[in-house]
DNA sequence: TGGCGTTTTTCATAATGCGAAGTGGATTTT
DNA sequence: AAAATCCACTTCGCATTATGAAAAACGCCA
C-alpha cells in the first residue's frame, strides 16, 4: 500500500550510490538508549560522580539516571563504589572496547614495527588515527628510559598540537581539514602550540614537503615527538606512527636520524596493510 | 502521602549497613536499556555480524536490533561496513572502556613492575585479575624475543587452566571457589588441563603452600607459565602476575628462578597497593 | 527481467520508561 | 538534641515511545 497521503516529510530515499545501502534516518534511533549512552560516556570521562552531580551535568531527572545505572551495573558496565558513594565505569566497558582493537588488524599489524621502531630510537614509540577530528592513541611500545612519554592506549588529544595529529592533518582534504578546525578550535596548550591557520596551513606544506611531523613542545613543555602517515592498500593516510621523549633526547640535532627511523617504520607498516607498492 | 494500602511486596528497607546505601532492587532496570546492551556484547564478541544473524541470535525481532545498531553508530560505539555489509565494534566503545583503565591505580602500578620483570626473566609478563569467575587479562610487557605468548589486554580465559586463575582460586573462600566452578565447569584444552575437582584442589594446595603457580601447558600446548598472587592494603588477592613463553625457553628447570623473579615482582606490587607492610 | 536475501520504513498498539513527589537513613547545623 | 539538610532510592499514574509484523526498498545474481 504505497502512501498516498504524503503528508510525512522524510522522503529523502537514496540517490546514487555507489554499492551497498547507507541512508540511515536519523528518525529511526532510539531515544533512551541515546540518553543512557550519554551516561555512559560522561562516566568513562570523569572518574567517579555521584549520582545526582551526574543527573545535573546532562540535566536529567536523577531518577532517570540512576536507572540507567543500575541497568548498566548488571552487565558490570559501570561500578558503584559504596564507600565514596561514586560511579565508575566497570570492567566488562573495558572487555567490549578491546574488541575494538581485535578488529582492526593495523593494531596488530602495527606491533611489531613500533617495537622495532622503539629498539633503533630508544624511545617511546606510538601509533594513532583520526576520530572525529581527534587523534585516538591505539597502541604504543614504551622504551626503558626511566623518563619517558606515556599516552595510555584510548587516549583522546587534540590534532593540531600533536605530531601524529599533524601528519594526518597534512593529509586531508581542504574541506576536511576546514571542517576539523571548526569543530575543534586550535587551543593553545604551551608557548609553542600552534594557534593561528596561517600557520598551521604554512606547517602543513612542510609536513607534507618532508614526509615527517615535528611536535617540538607543542602539547607539552619539554616534550619533543616525531611521526609520519602510514597509508593503506587505497592510499589514503589511515594512521600515523610517531616517537616521543624528552627534549634532551628527542633533540634537535638528533631529528635527522629520528625522521628516518619514523618514516621507514610507517613505511613497514603501509607496506604490511597492502599500500606504498 | 503515606501509602496506608501497603500491599506492595517491596517493603525491605535497609537494616544494619555501616555506610551509605546499597539496596538496588533488581526490578528497577530498564529493559530496553538491557537489550540493547545485549546487542552491543554480543557483537564485540563476535567479530563482524550481519544484522539478521545478531538477531537471530539474540532472539529479536531485526527492527528492534536495526534501530539500536543505529543509535549506537551516531555516537560511534559500533561501526557499519558497507563493502561486508557487517555491523563492529566502533572506536569510541575503546575509548569508553579505557576510562576504566585509568581508574584502577592497579594497572599504573603494575606498569613498571612488569617492565622489571620482562627484563629480569626474558619472557612476556602478563597483570591479570578476576573478573566474574574468569581471568581478564588488564596489561601485558612483551619480550624481545620472536617467539612469544600473547594474551592481548581485555582478552577474557577460563580461570581453571591458567597460571594467573589458579593463583587467583588458590586464594579464594571455599564458597566462592565452589561457584565459580559452577558457574565455569573445568573444560579441557589440552591433555594436561586439570579437568578433576580433587585434582584442583590438591593442586590450590600446593600453590598456597609455594606461593605460585604453574600452567605446564595447561591451556595452549607448548606455552608454560608462572604466577604468583598481588595483594591490595586489605590484604585480599586482587590480581595476579605471571610470565609465560614456549617450553622450551620456560623450562623445568628454570622453574626455580622464574618463580622467584614473579614472586619479588608480585611482592613489589602488592607493596605499591599498601599490601604486605 | 524477476526472484531472493537483506535492510529499512511504516503503523497501530501496548508496553514501559519518565519525572514529580515522597521515604528514610545519614550527616551537619542550630 | 532536635531540626534541618542532603542524598539515594522507590512509588505511581500517565503519555511517551519502543516494539514487531508486515510491507517496501534495494542490491545481487542469474
Amino acid at each position: 500500500m504505497p502512501p498516498e497521503n504524503d503528508t510525512s516529510p522524510q522522503n529523502r530515499r537514496a540517490r546514487g550510490r555507489p554499492r551497498g545501502w547507507d541512508d540511515k534516518t536519523e528518525q529511526n534511533t532510539i531515544k533512551s538508549l541515546d540518553r543512557a549512552m550519554l551516561v555512559f560516556e560522561h562516566l568513562s570521562r570523569s572518574q567517579g560522580k555521584m549520582l545526582t552531580e551526574l543527573a545535573d551535568d546532562l540535566n536529567q531527572s536523577p531518577a532517570t539516571v540512576y536507572r540507567v545505572l543500575v541497568t548498566l551495573e548488571t552487565r558490570g558496565l559501570v561500578e558503584f563504589d559504596p564507600e565514596e558513594q561514586l560511579w565508575h565505569i566497570g570492567p566488562q566497558a573495558f572487555v567490549i572496547g578491546a574488541g575494538f582493537l581485535r578488529r582492526t588488524s593495523l593494531v596488530e599489524r602495527a606491533r611489531p614495527v613500533l617495537r622495532r621502531l622503539m629498539e633503533v630510537t630508544g624511545e617511546t614509540a606510538n601509533l594513532g588515527r583520526e576520530q572525529d577530528g581527534q587523534v585516538l592513541f591505539l597502541s604504543q611500545v614504551e622504551t626503558n628510559a626511566t623518563i619517558r612519554a606515556f599516552f595510555p592506549p584510548g587516549t583522546l588529544a587534540e590534532m593540531h598540537s600533536s605530531g601524529i595529529g599533524k601528519v594526518l592533518l597534512a593529509q586531508m582534504s581542504e574541506a576536511r581539514l576546514a571542517r576539523v578546525l571548526a569543530d575543534h578550535p586550535m587551543q593553545a596548550f604551551t608557548a609553542n602550540t600552534i594557534t593561528d591557520p596561517i600557520t598551521l596551513d604554512r606547517e602543513l606544506a612542510t609536513i607534507r614537503a618532508q614526509r615527517f611531523a615535528i611536535d617540538a613542545e607543542e602539547r607539552n613543555e619539554g616534550m619533543r615527538c616525531i611521526a609520519a602517515p602510514v597509508f593503506d592498500h587505497s592510499q589514503s593516510a589511515v594512521a600515523g606512527l610517531s616517537v616521543s621523549g624528552p627534549t634532551s633526547r628527542v633533540s634537535e640535532e638528533k631529528t635527522g636520524e629520528f625522521s628516518h627511523a619514523v618514516i621507514r617504520a610507517a613505511r613497514d607498516l603501509s607496506a604490511a596493510l597492502g599500500g606504498l607498492p
